[in-house]
DNA sequence: ATGGCGCCTGCTCATCTGAGCACGGCCACC
DNA sequence: GGTGGCCGTGCTCAGATGAGCAGGCGCCAT
């Protein structure tokens, strides 16, 4: 498509002016300014081409379909859902965006085909709004597995299995818990609890599970780790300064996707890495300004299959080569 | 046109997402959605009502063809040109702003039909602008007349005539000028100048002109009225006091578009406001954000029959009852 | 329960729009 | 100076779109 030179510009800003504005027909246009009605269209066509017509579809469900085809083709992504961030540029308003992405998430999971038999999710603050935002009825007898230990240590507890309850609840289904904490003081204690026959099961479950809906978070002071008191702000200094950008699934890793803590790896329960790697459909929901590392350490090392995001987030993922 | 309840709703965002985003065509997107080819229409153009389909025109010399249209039902006028203010929200982005309503000025004037036989113009900042943007050959033999006073006290000289003398040099026209201070010491002055038979002739032909291009100012330190040490910042202060907005002509005004100080007026050499008041066409130029008061009131009190500004002015003018 | 009312839906047809094609002018190269 | 190729333009025609209309369904009042 030839660029349009000074003068075809301003006539075509002429032009989209008469038609997008006003609503004449092109040949009315066409009739007005002396072109021929073929010359109006194409003026027309080139006009958006050059983004001096833009069409932008204001709603926070709405979708951002071109940043999630870059996505798809960019990191051989099975799917991935773009919401638009909120306009307000000004403060991190980090709380709309996250409710937007839940949203779509809530969507995502419900429009699902084939329905998973058994669904492993993950928990925290990403999750816990997913699951508010589902609809009863999303499905019916899916089995929702709790795939990382969650025994909240303080605030109110059972975040993390309530997360799973809902999902299950609201689709009719079964919930297998995971009654361990997400990290122990000693890897013997680990060992221990994992031979449980209650908790090997359920891990059992969660490798077994045909879907996973899991989320990430940045290693900082607000990680929902350092607010239950699995780790101290000083572990997550020390762990930064390793080269930790956030942790999935409670597993801290570095910006190439490997483990940056061997041993506080090996006391962590819960589904490995691995398992999300070799999953069919692993989807990653994750939102928000301080998330943009570890999304895309994620996204580039293969956890997810499907990503759900927002649009801020979508493009710092594509800038960057 | 009924209103989208939350289904329908956010069917439409999905329509319009396949339509605009996708570029399907409205029965594919049917097909998709499983809605008939009419519905999909309908949910179309209902978001486009709504606003959830926003179609812009982002081009520094596009217009706004509704705001335009407002303002002519809202004051009478016989034509309105608005061009959008530049993004930039932050710091006053006044320059820019002015050079695109001054094109815009320069556009319209030679759009112009008929072309006017004689032309009054005032000066200023803006029109200096306008007249720099106005292509050699505009127009073919237009006469120029400088309708108010304006022997530049300090500063280069001339701005005031070389205002004139452009735009008539561009339409290979006569210039006829106003050898006078825009406002004089002492009323006798006035009236000893007045009686020059050079001014006299300028005078009567500015007020036989067959179209006027004016422009506003505000009362404030910016006025050119006050760099060029016709009136002091003392002054200034005191008209704003007895409710002056700014001037027209070098004439100030009240929001009513009353005279604010009638000794100040009987002094002050040019065209009267009750000369615009009875053209057939009396173009106002006016950009920014410090002119909002003294448009409102030109523009209201009939000052005008053509309003040429920005979006953010327009929109002040429309906003208050 | 039932009739009336009004809204929503999907159809018919006329109009509008975009893709493909042929012509003519312009430029560059021969 | 001639000639080939390319770009830009306007046409043909098929497909897309929007206005107007009739049927059907639900809702409300009687």
């Amino acid at each position: 498509m030839p660029v349009l030179d000074e003068d075809e510009e301003l006539t075509a800003v002429r032009v989209a002016e008469l038609y997008y504005d006003e609503g004449r027909t092109q040949d009315e246009v066409g009739a007005l300014l002396e072109l021929s009605r073929w010359k109006v269209g194409r003026l027309l066509a080139q006009a958006r081409e050059q983004g001096i017509v833009r069409i932008e579809i204001v709603h926070p469900r709405a979708r951002r379909l071109g940043v999630e085809r870059a996505l798809r083709e960019r990191f051989g992504l099975a799917d991935a859902v773009v919401v638009p961030a909120p306009d307000d540029p000004t403060d991190s308003d980090d709380a709309e965006t996250l409710a937007r992405v839940a949203q779509a998430a809530a969507d995502h999971l419900a429009a699902m085909r084939p329905v998973p038999r058994t669904l492993g999710v993950s928990w925290g603050r990403t999750l816990a709004e997913v699951a508010d935002r589902l609809q009863p009825g999303w499905a019916h007898g899916v089995t929702v597995v709790q795939i990382n230990g969650g025994v909240t240590l303080n605030r109110r507890p059972g975040t993390a299995a309530s997360t799973a309850a809902t999902i299950a609840q609201r689709a009719d289904g079964q919930v297998v818990l995971l009654p361990s904490p997400a990290i122990l003081e000693r890897i013997q204690t680990k060992r221990a609890i994992e031979a449980d026959r209650v908790v090997a099961d359920a891990l059992a479950r969660a490798r077994s599970a045909s879907a996973y809906l899991f989320t990430a978070g940045a290693a900082d002071d607000r990680s929902v780790l350092v607010e239950s008191g699995y780790v101290s702000t000083d572990d997550v200094a020390e762990l930064v300064r390793k080269g930790a950008v956030g942790d999935v699934l409670g597993r801290f890793v570095d910006a190439d996707g490997n483990i940056v803590d061997p041993a506080l790896d090996a006391r962590t329960v819960g589904l490995g890495l691995d398992g999300l790697r070799a999953a069919d459909t692993a989807i990653l929901v994750v939102a928000g300004r301080a998330k943009h590392d570890i999304a895309r350490t994620a996204v580039a090392s293969g956890l997810c299959t499907v990503l759900i995001t927002d649009d801020t987030t979508a493009r710092a993922l594509l800038e960057d080569s």
